[in-house]
This record gives structure tokens, sequence and C-alpha cells, in this order.
DNA sequence: GGAGCACGGTGAACGCTGTTTGCTTACAGT
DNA sequence: ACTGTAAGCAAACAGCGTTCACCGTGCTCC
């Protein structure tokens, strides 16, 4: 047996600091199991630490408070959202813009399905942890939409759809995408108001679209959703001037 | 002092039965205001009790659980949202059909707006108490539902849109389209596939619209969604042939 | 190589929670 | 007036988040 030198992987870390990062991997591994088995209110530090043959104390070294824990799981889970959706984005050819939102789009809701529990913590209501922006969630948070951007502005160079004017917007609207544009990066010569009240209306479409699937409120009424999904998606994308093709 | 008789009011209620009923009342009053104060989790049946000069297993005689005063609470919430979109709908004049729609609408979002944490129970994510449909929430949930039906059959009735036919749908969400008729009581040949599947489309649009304000998803980039949500109204309305008045 | 120190982890404790069980008290109906 | 029923209470069990004092190990620095 030899002893084990410095990898290069894990850089600028110190063997401490590997085993601290790997626990505190395994006590939200565990975390999001619980979460997704009973819920947001089944996570609890003590069966954690339980699980793991600790006491509840001791994971007061790797997050300060209960809440702690889940706000780091959000900002977690908004990148593995995230890469979900950019992975679905990236399997097409760049030029295929119409394949990519597509493929975007269909890969958020499949990852919300396939997390209902955490998609709730990500875009439910705000809990007592509504300090959910904290902690790197809001720069996740960032990032996913961001993907969004990415590939509405695509959509806006090729002029794919007509934009409406200010004439259209009520100006009290307009004060509000003015500053929604401002607080997202976008310059105003960027992107106009009226492109940003479509990209709104497109994602409040598709918000409200998961949303309902992933809550189970027409569950009693329309067992399957993905047909309705996929009936709303050519007529979402019409109004961005992108085709629709079936899965 | 004279002996009090039986009074006609709760006709049918002995004494004992309406002091019941009145600290269940009371009960579920508190409770409330604990939920819009410190959300779902701080609603707690010792702190109830404590507030109300009882210990806690005495709420027992009155809820099976803590799980079983919220069903109650949001079967409450539902009627209360009922009541306060009829009486915006029946606030017009029984002809002005467009006008009681986006009354109605209107009164929808006001309500949720004013009373978040209840919207959350309504029509958040089910939570550990997954049986939110029990103990008449259903049923509730059923009633708040039909007033957008009969609005809606109004519609159809008057032929104020273009109905989609069964070719432009597609097979599986026929399927789904006609269970979701079936099972809220449309025959199938009162309402079409296509009649059904533009009313899911408003609702979802509506629902997108009003969960991502109350639970304020879009609160850091823009501070008040009034505009856009009045922005948005006509856009839905347009595609059921009502038109947009001003508030 | 040995001293010192920071860190990971423990046990006990505080105060809170839902829920069950047995008991007492007060009221209602006959 | 008597009796049965229902309301409410005290105690207890099990679990929770969180804090505190304490201990041992492993790392670092001299």
């Amino acid at each position: 047996m030899h002893v084990e030198e410095d990898k290069p992987t894990a850089a600028a870390l110190s063997r401490r600091e590997r085993v601290r990062e790997a626990t505190a991997q395994e006590i939200k591994q565990i975390a999001r199991r619980h979460l997704v088995e009973q819920g947001p209110p089944g996570v609890s530090l003590r069966a954690i630490a339980r699980e793991m043959g600790m006491t509840a104390p001791g994971l007061y070294r790797y997050f300060n408070s209960l809440d702690d824990l889940l706000s780091s799981l959000t900002a977690d889970f908004f990148t593995e959202l995230t890469e979900s959706v950019q992975a679905a984005d990236q399997s097409l050819p760049e030029d295929d813009v119409d394949g990519r939102i597509l493929a975007s789009l269909r890969a958020f809701r499949t990852w919300a399905l396939a997390n209902r529990a955490e998609f709730a913590l990500l875009f439910g209501p705000p809990g007592p942890h509504q300090r959910r922006h904290e902690g790197g969630a809001l720069e996740a948070g960032q990032r996913f939409a961001a993907i969004f951007f990415a590939l509405f502005d695509r959509l806006l160079q090729e002029r794919r759809f007509e934009v409406p004017g200010d004439a259209e917007l009520s100006p009290v609207l307009c004060r509000q995408l003015e500053a929604f544009a401002e607080q997202t990066g976008f310059t105003t010569e960027n992107v106009s108001n009226g492109a940003m009240r479509v990209l709104t209306s497109c994602w409040v479409r598709l918000y409200g679209l998961v949303c309902m699937e992933v809550f189970q409120h027409l569950s009693f009424v329309m067992a399957d959703m993905e047909p309705l999904f996929e009936a709303e998606l050519p007529d979402i994308l019409r109004t961005v001037g992108v085709s629709y093709r079936a899965p």
C-alpha cells in the first residue's frame, strides 16, 4: 500500500475540506430523499442525523439551521433544473432554434414532474423559509431564467414575431416592464417593452401549465395532463413565431 | 329574568349544538389568523388552545386532527372565495355577460391577493395534508368551479367564439377532455371536446397568472403585477369572444 | 517531534409540537 | 331528581429545532 498523494482533482481543497464537503453532500442527499418521500415538513434534522449515525447538533457544523439546509437544497435544485433544461437545449444543433426551444420547454415540464417536491420548493408558495432567495438560490434562479432569456433573445434577433409597440401597452405596464428589463440586465436598447410583454406572457402560461399539473389541481378530473401540455405548446409558441413539432 | 325559549333561528339545533358550533367557529377563526400571520406551519393546536384559554386535547372534541382542521379551513376558504366571485358576478346585470366574466376574474385575483395564505392552501402544492379534498373541501371546490362553468356555458350558447372541432385535437387529448366533461357533469351533447379545450386553456392562464403573483415569483423583478394582469385579460378573453373593458 | 489549537461530534437540556389515555365536571333529557 | 353524555383537563409519550458545555482527534506551527 502506498500513501495516496494529493490528487490534482479538487485542486485547492485540503483533505479536511474534502471530507467536510462529502458529508455535507450526504446530508443534502438524505434530506432530499426525505423531501420527496414525505414532503417538505418531513425533512427533519434529527431524522437525517439518525440515518447518518450522527446526532442532530452535529449537523449544525454544516448548516446554520434547517431553513439553511432547505435554502441550500433549493439552490441545488435550481442548478439541477438548469442543467437539465440546458442539456435538452444543447442536444439539438445550434441553428435549430425552434427545436431547442421546444426541447427546453418539455425538459422543464419533465423535470418538474420527475421532481414534484423539489419543484414545489422552487416554484411553490413561499413558506416560512421565505428567504429562499438566499445563499446562492437567487443566483441559481437567475441562471435558470437566463436560459430562456437567451433563447428568447435569439427569437428577437431573428424577428420571428411582431413585437407590440409601446402605444399598445398601458403606461403603468410599461413602467413595470422597464423595471423588469433593468433588473434582468437587459438594456432598454436591446429589448423593447413589447418584447418583455410577450416573454412574460409565454412564461406565465408555461408556469401555470406546469404548476397545475405538478400540484395536481385537475387530477381528479383529468388523469393525464400531457396531451393538454402538448396542445398548449403550439398556441404558446405561435405567439413568438416558433413552429411546433410533435415530440 | 325569563327563561330563554327556543328561538326560531338555528331551527333544529339544540342549545348544546349551538355553543358547540360557536367554539368550533372560534377555533377556525383563530387558526386562520395564525395561518395568515405565520403561514401554514404556524398553525398549532396548542397555540390555538392557549389563546382560547383551553388545552390542546380539548380541541380534539371538535376536530380529529390538525390536518382535519386545515381541511375544514380549506373548505371554508373555497366557499368564501366562491361567494366573493359570485358577488362580483351578480353585481352586474344578468345580461351583461362580458362584464360579469370580467368582474369574476378580477374578483378571483383580488381575493387571492387579499388572502395569500388561504389561496396557497387552496391552490398551492398538496402538502402532507394531501387529502385536502376531504370533508366538504371537494364539494366546495366543485361549487367554485361551477361558477366559471356556468359563465362559460353562457358563452357557448351565444356562440361567442369558434369552437375547434375534434379534427384539430389529438385523439389522446380528446379522451382526457371527455373524461373531464364527464367528471364535471357536462354531457357530451352539451359541450364538445373543443369547448372543454378552450375552457381549460383559459383557466390555466388565469391560474398561472394569479399563482405567479401570489407566490411572488416575479416580485424581485416586477413590483406591481396588476398591469400585467390587466394586459393579459384581453388576450385571454379574446379567445372566448369576450370584449375587455378597463377596470 | 512535541505543543497548541481549531474543528467535528456528543450528551444533556429547553421549549415547542401532535396525539392518546383516563378522569372529572357540568349540563341535558327523561 | 337521576342518569347518561359530552366537554375539558392533567399527564404522558414521542418527536421536533436549537443551544450549550464538553471531549477527542487531527492538523499546524514552532
